[in-house]
DNA sequence: AAATAAAATGTTATAATATTGCATTTGCAC
DNA sequence: GTGCAAATGCAATATTATAACATTTTATTT
C-alpha cells in the first residue's frame, strides 16, 4: 500500500458515500473469508466511523447509535464492537486524540501513520515505508526492535493552508 | 541534540542519580534564564517524573506528592505543573500512554520520538533528524504542514532482548 | 429437535484520566 | 501597606475506558 491515501484528498470535495460504500464492502467480504461476524453492532460502529474522515470519539459513536436505535447502547458496547474491529484491522485508534478511524487497507496487519489537520480535523492515512524505514534505521541504533511504530502528526492540510491563503 | 540519549543506555546499569541532579539542575536554570518561576510544587513534579525513565501517570504523581506532604494535593495542583513542565520543554507527554516523562534537552523545543520498551517499560528519548526528515518528506508530498509531529513507538529495547536470551 | 457449548450483547457499576470554576494565598510592583 | 497578577487550594464534574456478571443469540453435538 503506497498510494491509497492518494487516490483522491479527502480534504477536497470527493464521493464520500463511495468511501462509505467500498469500506462496507470490505468490512463484508473480509470478516466471511476470516470466519468472523460481521454483525449489526459491528457494522453499526463502523459505519460510525466511517461517517467522515475525522477520528471520532467513542462516546459520540455511543450517541449515534442512541439516535438509530430505541434504546440506548452502555459504553460496553461501543467499546466491544471497537474492539472486534481494532482486532481486525477495520479500524485504527488516534491515542493522541482518544479517536478512531476507518482503515483504509485492511486486508493487511499494519498500524497506519496519520496526518492530523489541526484546522479541519480530517485524519489521513499514510502507510509509505520511508517512516517505517526511517524508525527502523534509527531503532537499530539502538538496539531497540521495533513492534508498533506510532505516529500521528498534526499540522495543517493542503486544503485549509489554501482556504486560509483566500481569506 | 543527535546523541543525547545515546550517552549511555537508560535500560542498562547508570548512575541514575546523576540523572536526575542534571535534569533539576538545568530546568532551575532554564527557568531562571526564561524569568518564570520553579516552584515547589513544580520542583516535586519534575523529581516524580525524573524519579526512573518510565514515564509517569498523573495520579501516580499524585499518590507521591501525597506521600511527601502532610495533606493530600487535588489533581489540577499537579495537571497544572505538569501543564506549566509540557509548555517549558522540561517534560514530553506519551500520549499512547497518557504518561509523562523528562525530557533530556529542554534548551530548545521540540516534540522527541520515543522508543518505549514493552517489557521494562523504560521509554528512550530520540531526535534523530532521521525521522523528522522522513516525516516531513511524507507530509509534503499531501500538501501538509507539519507543526507536532508525535512519534511513540512500542518494542522491546536492548537490555530486555538480552536478559530473554539468556533465560 | 433437544441439549450443550460458545460467542455476543445487555446491564450496572466503577476505574482512570482530565478539566472547570471559584476561593484563597503568595509574591511582587507601586 | 495597597493593589495586582500568578500560583495554589479545593470541590465538583467531565471524559474515556473497563470489570463483573446476567441474558440472549448462534453454532455444535447428541
Ligand atoms: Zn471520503
Ligand atoms: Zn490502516
Ligand atoms: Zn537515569
Ligand atoms: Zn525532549
Amino acid at each position: 500500500m503506497q498510494n491509497l491515501s492518494s487516490m483522491h484528498n479527502i480534504t477536497e470535495h470527493h464521493n464520500h458515500q463511495r468511501c462509505i460504500d467500498d469500506a462496507m464492502t470490505r468490512a463484508k467480504a473480509l470478516c466471511h473469508s476470516r470466519q468472523v461476524k460481521f454483525t449489526r453492532i459491528r457494522e453499526q460502529v463502523l459505519a460510525c466511523v466511517w461517517a467522515n474522515h475525522q477520528p471520532v470519539g467513542a462516546y459520540t459513536i455511543l450517541e449515534e447509535l442512541a439516535k438509530d436505535s430505541s434504546r440506548r447502547p452502555a459504553p460496553p458496547t461501543v467499546y466491544r464492537a471497537l474492539d472486534f474491529l481494532l482486532d481486525n484491522g477495520l479500524v485504527h485508534r488516534i491515542a493522541s486524540l482518544n479517536a478512531f478511524i476507518g482503515c483504509q487497507d485492511p486486508s493487511h496487519q499494519h498500524q497506519g501513520h496519520f496526518l492530523i489537520c489541526r484546522q479541519c480535523r480530517n485524519a489521513t492515512e499514510l502507510d509509505t515505508d520511508i517512516i517505517n524505514t526511517a524508525i527502523n534505521t534509527a531503532a537499530k541504533q539502538h538496539g531497540f526492535s521495533v513492534e508498533v511504530p506510532c505516529v500521528e502528526v498534526v499540522g495543517c492540510c493542503a486544503h485549509c493552508k489554501e482556504n486560509r491563503d483566500n481569506d
